[in-house]
DNA sequence: CGGTTGCAAGACAGGTCTGTATCGCCTATG
DNA sequence: CATAGGCGATACAGACCTGTCTTGCAACCG
């Protein structure tokens, strides 16, 4: 008789993540939120575990350590922020490769004006592990890769000369925009746009996307809603 | 008579941080190498402490807490850093607005090919700061405006018509080169570089600076040597 | 020469971290 | 209905974190 009339923590709390998932999701997807939002460091495991409503030896049964998680965290903002996201998005807003690059910053654009913006994982993940060789820091180069991947297919469909090269300057662009949006520039987006037309008028690229108006810049920009940005899941 | 043949430590160990100093030097000194090269968060006090051959206390009598030996390092880095290293080379290296735009890049090459590049601390602490409202986030913040600032400064010299906006893009290339850097991008300077010409031609901006050969890029580019980069001290 | 002050060394307090072990409930399946 | 496994809750181990306190030495100054 080891404890006779426990108290009942009421049957379903629901408190935490979503009490209908299974124990794995509950834990990927408060992953996902804590990690996405505050980076891999900051967050520790008892806070993952109380939030996901899940015992910690659950956790471990799933994961064999905390590097393994966030691993598997990486991969899933691969398949949702890079490509459920941001590349389903930029193929959804426009046609040829020329606006397809330049969509991405009308995605970022949304993007950066979220209240919440929680910055880029790969590159918050990036900067935070020192060590050059912890599998978790090679792990973002790699998904940063991937986004590169997708940027140098653009430039090949849009004919530019150097495809691999141009990639590198968009994604210059881009990350150096989100830094700019993380410290408070909301406008970072409208800025790394603008660059962008030149690199693609210099390529010889029509674009469609008309160009906002004045400086291109400081101008509040056009509504141009959509679907909304990477959330949880 | 509580510790009559104590081991003598070797009466000068000379092994940390140059034992010639006062603790005060020794302990910014270790601070700035090591959170530089690490961040902040990744390093403790006691490893600090060890590493620069001075008791705790000291080191608490000269900082409150670690938040505020964090602070101390911002502003050291920015002068040592933006002021000493990357504003005085840029005007050493230049003499036209344009051109001293240009030398940032021209800077920023050999950074990136130094074997232990440690990338910008500001972008770094910055985004291993979770709370928006953390006084050192918020001075990381600042610390980045200074060094816009000294843009725009070059932007409004060089007759742009937006000066603010023109420093935002240009910060932008410059954070996105360096997060390309950390990645392993060596060439990642000569890609910003190449970008800027193009902000520059459409500003009508004269610039002597030759362009480097074939796209821009991937070429190994001139040597160019000068004043090394901003080691420890 | 005696006293004061600065500082190295290290123990310690209290918290947090990752990862392990135990216990008992609850559900599902045979 | 019975039994076995999944899982929540919780205690715990050992490391590391920031920050405080004590002790004793050594240099400097009157």
């Amino acid at each position: 008789m080891p404890n006779p009339t426990r108290p009942r923590p009421a049957p379903l709390a629901a408190r935490p993540a979503a009490r209908t998932a299974t124990p794995r999701e509950r834990i990927d997807q408060t992953a996902y939120e804590l990690f996405s939002r505050r980076g891999v460091r900051a967050v520790g495991i008892d806070e993952l575990v109380a939030r996901s409503g899940v015992a910690k030896m659950t956790l471990y049964r799933h994961y064999a350590s905390k590097d393994a998680l966030a691993l598997a965290f990486l991969r899933r903002r691969e398949e949702q922020w890079t490509r459920a996201w941001l590349q389903a998005e930029v193929h959804k807003r426009a046609a040829t490769p020329g606006d397809r690059l330049l969509a991405v910053f009308a995605v970022f654009d949304k993007w950066f004006r979220k209240p919440d913006f929680e910055g880029c994982s790969f590159i918050n993940v990036l900067l935070e592990t020192d060590r050059k060789d912890h599998p978790v820091r090679i792990a973002t180069v790699e998904h940063l890769a991937t986004i590169r991947a997708f940027l140098r297919g653009l430039a090949e469909q849009a004919g530019v000369r150097d495809p691999d090269g141009f990639a590198r300057q968009w994604h210059i662009l881009m990350k150096g925009s989100i830094v700019a949006a993380g410290e408070g520039d909301k406008d970072a987006a409208l800025r790394g746009a603008d660059i962008g037309r030149l690199l693609l008028a210099r390529e010889g690229v029509a674009v469609e996307t008309p160009a906002p108006p004045a400086p291109g810049v400081s101008r509040r920009a056009r509504a141009a809603a959509s679907s909304g940005p990477p959330g949880s899941s």
